[in-house]
RNA sequence: GGCUGGAUGGCAGAGUGGUUAUGCAGCGGACUGCAACUCCGUGUACGCCGGUUCGAUUCCGACUCCAGCCUCCA
């Protein structure tokens, strides 16, 4: 299995440590807002990247941390006039809610920062002690970053250079510019923890060096996170670690590409973020969710309304093929199964794995029309590998009636009116017949007739307004 | 300025030194009372200029443009 490597900057084959088990870390959350389409791409790449490797047979563990203390959240939660814990609580659970509509498993461990403050003093300490840290006069603790020969290995990337481009904070407690905090003394009335450098919190790097040693040991065997973490967070992560170890970090570094709207990235900052709460009041979430496999992961993905119908029209396909069937375990050809797994197996490139998918879909189409009886197997070997990639969970035909979207009409009506065309069509009064089918093809209610009966699903809704 | 990526057919999106990605849209056919669905068939796509090669979209170099990081951001 090949995976991309950021340290490296290519493909590599990649050996875990322990056979047959993959220890992973991915940064998560800083939680004091909703998440955004960001977040999601984060979630989703390593959500199929664990169900992938798991379907592979490793014995994976997945930890994806919780930052719940931090500038940011301190302002927040003043601003809203709540508590911290308040606030955090409500981001955590909503961040939760937005995980599990996108069919986004659980990582195995969410450590959170305030959860480990004890291990973050703890490093700091060892730091210190190796004279990779020093607290300066006003009790801040920061990390000695020239003391770290491979400081910039992550990202390629030259002390000197660095300085000369200057857009580095000024601070008078630090020794050079370049030096980051590992622990901030904490303003009267701010939250804190005490430490031997006083009452204070965390910096927001060290955090993640300390709860992946917790957690996973000192090396592990993937780490990764969002494209704007490559630095400096994951450079001082690095820079942290093994100067508190002396031990290789992690082996593999995995980054996501990013999220743009109008080709410019989807950020905080630039304000261009859609959240996925307010997508998901427009889109079905496994819609959303395809939009996000069906790019490879390290590709930059434009999100505009039209690329959401067409995902939807992608998964209508798969869901029309596997409308009507009941799935059964059997013999099938090995090829797709074949193909799915060389694409995965080649830095997880899902739209290969999906390309796989759709001929497999075409397979269960043919077979459906010659009623041959391969068709249970070919259905269940589709639903076993879009399982893969976390898709095609629902029920076809609720799927393709809208997901249970409120309707213009009711089931019941919509029956009654199929009925009536039947009537008709039996009576060779085709223009009753047409006149019934176009009267609901004006509501958005499509009907496909075959053998067995009329079936209706609906149209694919214009993509509504954002 | 430094460092990363990228530029593929109407759109989205993979990939490859010579041979079909895939989806949507289009076109022709089958099916149908007519359609829809489905199936079959169908596209002289690889930013620009050089180089290497029997042969380059694919390798190398220059150029143009786009995005990201260098400050909090997934």
């Amino acid at each position: 299995m090949q995976i991309y490597n950021t340290l490296t900057r290519r493909k590599q084959e990649f050996v875990p440590l322990e056979t047959g088990k993959i220890q992973m870390y991915v940064c998560g959350m800083t939680v004091y807002d909703y998440c955004h389409l960001g977040h999601a791409r984060v979630m989703v790449a390593f959500d199929v990247i664990t169900r992938y490797l798991r379907a592979r047979g490793y014995d994976v563990t997945y930890v994806r941390n919780i930052t719940d203390i931090d500038d940011k959240i301190l302002r927040r939660a003043e601003e809203n006039g709540e508590s911290i814990t308040s606030l955090t609580e409500r981001m955590i659970a909503a961040m939760h809610e937005d995980e599990d509509r996108l069919m986004v498993l659980r990582p195995d461990q969410e450590p959170r920062a305030t959860g480990h403050v004890s291990d973050i003093v703890a490093m700091i300490e060892t730091l210190v002690a190796k004279g990779y840290a020093y607290a300066a006069d006003n009790g801040d603790v920061y990390y000695r970053v020239r003391k770290f020969t491979d400081y910039g290995k992550l990202n390629n990337r030259d002390l000197d250079e660095m300085r000369a481009g200057a857009r580095v904070e000024v601070d008078e407690h630090k020794e050079d510019p370049l030096d980051f905090v590992l622990w901030k003394t904490a303003k009267p009335g701010e939250a804190s923890w005490s430490s031997p450098w006083g009452e204070g919190r965390p910096g927001w790097h060290i955090e993640c060096s300390a709860m992946s040693t917790r957690c996973l040991g000192e090396t592990f065997d993937i780490h990764g996170g969002g494209p704007d973490l490559t630095f400096p967070h994951h450079e001082n992560e690095i820079a942290q670690s093994e100067a508190a170890t002396d031990k290789p970090y992690v082996n593999t570094w995995m980054h996501a590409g990013a999220v743009r709207v109008n080709q410019e990235k989807m950020s905080k900052s630039l304000g261009n973020f859609f959240t996925i709460r307010d997508v998901l009041e427009v889109h079905d979430p496994e819609v959303v969710r395809y939009l996000l496999v069906a790019s490879h992961y390290r590709s930059p993905i434009n999100y505009a309304p039209d690329s959401l119908s067409e995902a939807r029209k992608s998964l209508e396909r798969f869901y029309t093929a596997l409308e009507g069937v009941v799935p059964q375990e059997g013999e099938v050809d090995q090829r797709f199964d074949q193909r799915f797994v060389a694409a995965m197996d080649d830095d997880f490139n899902t739209p290969v794995a999906l390309a796989a998918l759709f001929d497999l879909a075409r397979e269960l189409n043919r077979a459906k029309q010659e009623a041959s009886e391969w068709t249970p197997a070919l259905a269940f070997e589709l639903k076993r590998l879009g399982g893969i990639l976390g898709l095609f969970s629902q029920d076809p035909s609720t799927f393709l009636k809208g997901g249970g979207e409120a309707l213009p009409i009711s089931e019941v009506e919509i029956e009654m009116r199929i009925a009536e065309r039947a009537a008709a069509k039996k009576a060779k009064d085709f223009a009753t017949a047409d006149r019934i089918r176009d009267e609901l093809a004006e509501l958005g209610i499509v009907l496909k007739d075959s053998r067995e009966g009329t079936t209706w699903v609906v149209d694919t809704p214009a993509t509504q307004g954002e």
